[in-house]
DNA sequence: AATAAATGCTAAATCGAGTTATTTCTGGTA
DNA sequence: TACCAGAAATAACTCGATTTAGCATTTATT
């Protein structure tokens, strides 16, 4: 096993001082007036071994780690995933490293992981906030760290975030299906109070009780195991046979619901038509195909990061916090008559 | 902004030496003859004040950094997410962390980011390996790093890692097929030479030649963007009017296909019958469900994280790898006769 | 020629832990 | 009284970098 080199190696064997070789390599020669014909000794040395500093020891003096800590809901959750991915890359491109991990919507565990995050002196957050964990976002927020949140927001805190305008994207998809003639129309969402969740509801509720309509809700506890999710959408269902179309509060539920009506043996969209908040694969390819609100994920990837890394890179913390709202798009497909 | 205590602080505020704060604090206070009165006075005033050593420090001096590296050829999709997913649990309740990135299949990106993992002392690896990696795996393990791969496996180098039986799932799969009555059975893959794929074809040519069969392969480039993964298939398709089924090397080709299908107006199961590699909701959800060859996620993701923890555990580098090898589940569904 | 300024480089302190080698204290024994 | 053993604690070094403050030497200025 090679043992790695130190910056004391290289400054021993070029016999010179390791103070040197510092200042060459984080580009302050000039600053510092190294001479030229040095510097390029010391760079052709370095990249003739192949000498990297040792991160840790930077990072341990500096403070910094140039990496951005990144806490989604669930990363193998189809939307989570595809944006962590485009943070990734574009975070990689920057220079900076990303440690996830999934928070399962648990304040606990994302305040322990925020905790273990800090301990690692990450240098930015990107945080999809569960419920009550509004202190410890204050908290990073307060010592000056980077904090962007994104997916729904924190009502309390003063934070960049990036979400989409949930609100309108379920009234006017709710509109379309008035609009279609259907009477009955049915949201079945989770029965929690995040931002995200509260205005897809209102945007539900809005266009209903705008057309005179009565609203029926069904809000049902999130659980891995699909059993305990698809139970009370089938419960919900077969207790409400008026119900002609229905709205789903996202791409998880959409599923569910799509395995309980096969169950069901509903015709979609003849016995009910379907619109899903978020779009999905599924949703393309099964028969037929589903009406999505599609949230512009990569417009969603792109603001976040560039939010971020402005953050970061402007070392003044001016405190205007920037809340961006994108807008979604109905895809319109066969589920619907 | 709070300022972070460090174990001096500690040491001080108790009017005592930090070795001693650092003895009682990793637990080996009886080893070093520390009062039990002065270890109680310690552990409560350090709990008292919610004092955490700082592990870049102690990751410095330790080398120990309690972070695996995962390397996923790519975080977006399913079958790499959620493996990832348990991996992260079960890693997380043994107390350590996970750094992970996608490959994207690229050698020269893979040694970038086992090169960043190196830098960043993490303890163990864990990684789906592209082509062309080979010396790079073999210096980890000659530097006594703990590696474990899965999905695929580099013949070249000797390491633990987990796999399925790829060969004979297809050869399985095809002869299900050809026991059906199909008699032009197509299948389609990924341009490469790693193992499983290789596996994969081995198994479908050994089926097709074992019944006089003739094999017909249609082998296409890896690209993010869909439309230049679906064009070659559906040219292929299209020249080729006499096929009756097709095996997909695996999901994402699987769903392309379904894709390209629905374009060509092809009639599941009447028109062609269809068998996937991996099952994904999409297959289990589209109409009609699709015949699939489910991984075993939980059980690779729990031998892949048991492998490496005890790798990590047992410091003695017993030079016996260990080889995993899985059996799939074919999922039959409605897409075949 | 004496002094000031610019040049080129470096010794030593520092970040916050873990670890090695050593000191101080207590009590018992010769 | 002198000496020693063990108990209890610590000073000082280390990991590998950055950074502060400063030392020679050369060049420019008066």
């Amino acid at each position: 096993m090679k043992k790695k080199l130190s910056i004391v190696d290289i400054a021993n064997s070029l016999n010179i001082s390791k103070t040197t070789v510092s200042f060459i390599l984080n580009g302050r020669a000039r600053e510092k007036r190294i001479s030229e014909e040095l510097v390029e000794r010391v760079l052709k040395y370095v990249k003739e071994v192949g000498y990297k500093p040792n991160s840790l020891a930077k990072s341990l003096r500096t403070g910094k780690s140039n990496i951005i800590g990144l806490l989604v809901q669930d990363i193998s959750n189809n939307f989570f995933a595809t944006i962590a991915r485009q943070i990734e890359d574009r975070a990689y491109k920057n220079g900076y490293k990303i440690i996830y991990s999934s928070t399962d919507n648990d304040t606990q565990k994302t305040q322990e992981l925020i905790a273990m995050f800090r301990d690692r002196h990450v240098d930015g957050y990107i945080i999809v906030p569960p419920e009550g964990i509004e202190e410890d976002i204050s908290s990073l927020i307060k010592d000056g760290l980077p904090v962007v949140l994104f997916d729904r927001y924190l009502p309390g805190v003063e934070t960049d975030y990036v979400v989409v305008d949930n609100l309108f994207s379920t009234y006017n998809a709710t509109r379309y299906l008035i609009d279609k003639g259907y009477k009955n129309i049915a949201f079945i969402s989770f029965n929690n109070q995040q931002t995200q969740m509260a205005d897809r509801l209102n945007g539900y509720k809005k266009a209903i009780t705008q057309s005179n309509l009565k609203t029926n809700i069904k809000e049902v506890d999130f659980y891995q195991d699909e059993k305990l999710m698809t139970e009370p959408i089938q419960a919900f269902l077969n207790e409400h046979q008026e119900i002609d179309a229905i709205l789903f509060g996202n791409n998880h539920l959409g599923t569910c619901g799509l395995k309980v009506l096969r169950n069901l043996d509903k015709k979609i969209p003849e016995d009910v038509a379907l619109i899903c908040f978020d779009d999905y694969e599924v949703f393309e390819l099964c028969n037929p195909p589903v009406t999505a609100i599609a949230q512009p994920i990569d417009a969603i990837a792109d603001k976040v990061i560039t939010l971020l890394l402005n953050r970061l890179n402007t070392s003044v913390e001016n405190g205007v916090k920037q809340q961006v709202i994108l807008t979604t798009d109905l895809r319109v497909r066969k589920s619907t008559k």
